[in-house]
DNA sequence: CTGAAAGCGCTTACAG
DNA sequence: CTGAAAGCGCTTACAG
């Protein structure tokens, strides 16, 4: 079955190919009658304009980019949900690029701009700031909308969705700070992600205000790699509570502490700045910031559809509402 | 800054643009010296062609469709990981396509097709199998190449990249049963991946030559619906051990027992069939059929590769290897 | 080895 | 309200 063109449909419906293009772009300037006739034959055939040609031509691809790190990270994977319900809704298409540490990231841009997208959805947080302002100053050249999706860059005016992460890390090393604990620990990577930046920010600003020193360490995202470093760790330390950047560091440190002989949340309170699925898994379940992810992505894309769309937007730095959620591991 | 084209190129190259084509697609019908010189004022400008006038004027969009039913979750999240990395290799573009159950299958087909793909990794293994054969049909009916990506369909002979999950589920099951287990459980889900079943038949052919009676029950992928599940299910059943379609039912089921006073392994042994983040996050941690979730996705799209250059192709059908990694909760 | 020209399947002013 | 025609930025026979 050869794909039915717009001649086809203008064939079977005698009329103009100009005629069936209005039909699909601007129906209410066809005459009723003939606008019937048309979608008949449309329907019937099983039509669909080829999206390269109408994307060359009308030079609007109705697809947007995705740039990420690492699509098999929870939170990026959880994002990714958001973004596609949203990006179906609006009827945009979406394409998938990959930019990580290794990755020349001037020659993914040029593919990015290449593909034609309308629009980018960024949301790769591992960039020093000299990198990410090229990047940035990449897709402006190329006169790109773009919007942070749980990235920030605070250099330049550019449009983001996130929570206040800073703000979330506060209130939730206050809490324990009223809990009457001192010896909180904050377990941060050691990969430089500009949001985990704001958390430490966050935190230490909750243990100054309190007169206590900041306490925090940096770790691996691999499970065996903390496992050692937990178990030196908890042997060297005197620990009260621990806060963790990711959930799964969370979890890894609650498992190590109980083979040590230490009861969570008894000996060590220990809570997660995310609510992933593993917060949930958990032995004793854990407490969490819970950072709404599938709504930064799906407010990301609708913030991108609106500039994409010249929309008048009021707010380009949305911050969502968070919440915590106690559960056993601050008992 | 606008975009540079085949023109811009041309002029300062002193070339006509079908020269300038040739140096990008055929640089070897080029003298090599005007073949420097394009070269060069191609770098120098920074020029890529537009995808999208390269798409419509050669049929090719060098664009796959993935097609999926949820990315959040964490097997998909890791076959996209495989896939993005072969792809980038290729040098082809990624468009992502969900596929839910409340879809209009249909007319995403319709939509996939219409976006010009090239080829089409099919993710989905939800589908039952005459909404299956419709999809199928309607992407040969289009002449997309296409595979089954960790997805299976008897039915046809549709190319397709796995591991044999009814022999891996047969192995494991009777690891337990020599190791003396009897009442050995299969927790599968309540929805209809095809995948799942072969888990089951597997399972069931071991219990079955040991003249033991099959144990399969279905449950929720919900946490706290699979919670108080499990509660029911541990006060009614005497278990010896029990093997989950997913690891986080796996761990979910190792909680709640603990809860209840059971001890695994001591009491009840646990198995998950994927071995994700889940199982090394698990106190105690998880035996697992290990399946090779990221090879699966980075073979499925070498080989999807092959098919849309029309190279031979011996073996349609991958089965990958897998093998069976202990861990503590089988002691 | 190189260029002029047609064509990919659409959209969009421009006439009428 | 409708059609003829130009054009989007490329590729690819076809001449030369």
């Amino acid at each position: 079955m050869a794909n039915t063109t717009i001649y086809d449909v203008a064939g079977a419906a005698k009329v103009s190919l100009a005629t069936v293009s209005r039909v699909m772009n601007n129906p209410e300037k066809v005459n009723p009658e003939t606008r019937e006739k048309v979608l008949k034959v449309i329907k019937d055939l099983g039509y669909r304009p080829n999206a390269i040609a109408r994307g060359l031509a009308s030079r609007k691809s109705t697809t947007v980019g995705i740039i990420m790190s690492d699509v098999s990270r929870a939170a990026g994977a959880q994002l990714l949900g958001g973004i596609l319900d949203v990006a179906k809704k609006y009827e945009y298409a979406v394409k998938l690029f990959e930019m990580d540490e290794d990755s020349d990231k001037k020659e993914v841009m040029r593919q990015v701009v290449a593909e034609q997208v309308d629009g980018i959805l960024f949301l790769n947080d591992e960039l020093d700031p000299n990198e990410m302002g090229m990047v940035l100053n990449h897709i402006s050249d190329a006169q790109i909308p773009v919007v942070l999706c749980n990235a920030c860059y605070d250099e330049k005016d550019i449009p983001s969705v996130a929570i206040d992460y800073e703000e979330a890390t506060y209130d939730i090393t206050k809490e324990l700070l009223q809990s009457g604990k001192k010896k909180i620990y904050l377990a941060s990577t050691v990969h430089k992600y500009a949001i985990n930046y704001k958390k430490i920010a966050g935190y230490t600003k909750a243990m100054k205000e309190a007169g206590l020193e900041p306490l925090v360490f940096r770790t691996s995202g691999d499970v065996s790699i903390n496992t050692l470093h937990f178990q030196e760790f908890l042997k060297n330390n005197k620990v009260e509570a621990i806060i963790a950047v990711r959930d799964s560091i969370a979890v890894n440190f609650i498992n190590v502490a109980f083979k040590q002989g230490f009861k969570v949340p008894d000996d060590i309170v220990v809570v997660g700045l995310q609510n992933t699925k593993y917060a949930l898994l958990s032995r004793p379940t854990l407490t969490c910031v819970d950072t709404p992810v599938y709504d930064i992505g799906a407010v990301s894309m609708r913030l991108l559809t609106k500039f994409m769309t010249h929309e008048d937007v009021t707010d380009t730095k949305v911050l969502l509402p968070y919440k915590i959620v106690e559960r056993e591991s601050t008992k």
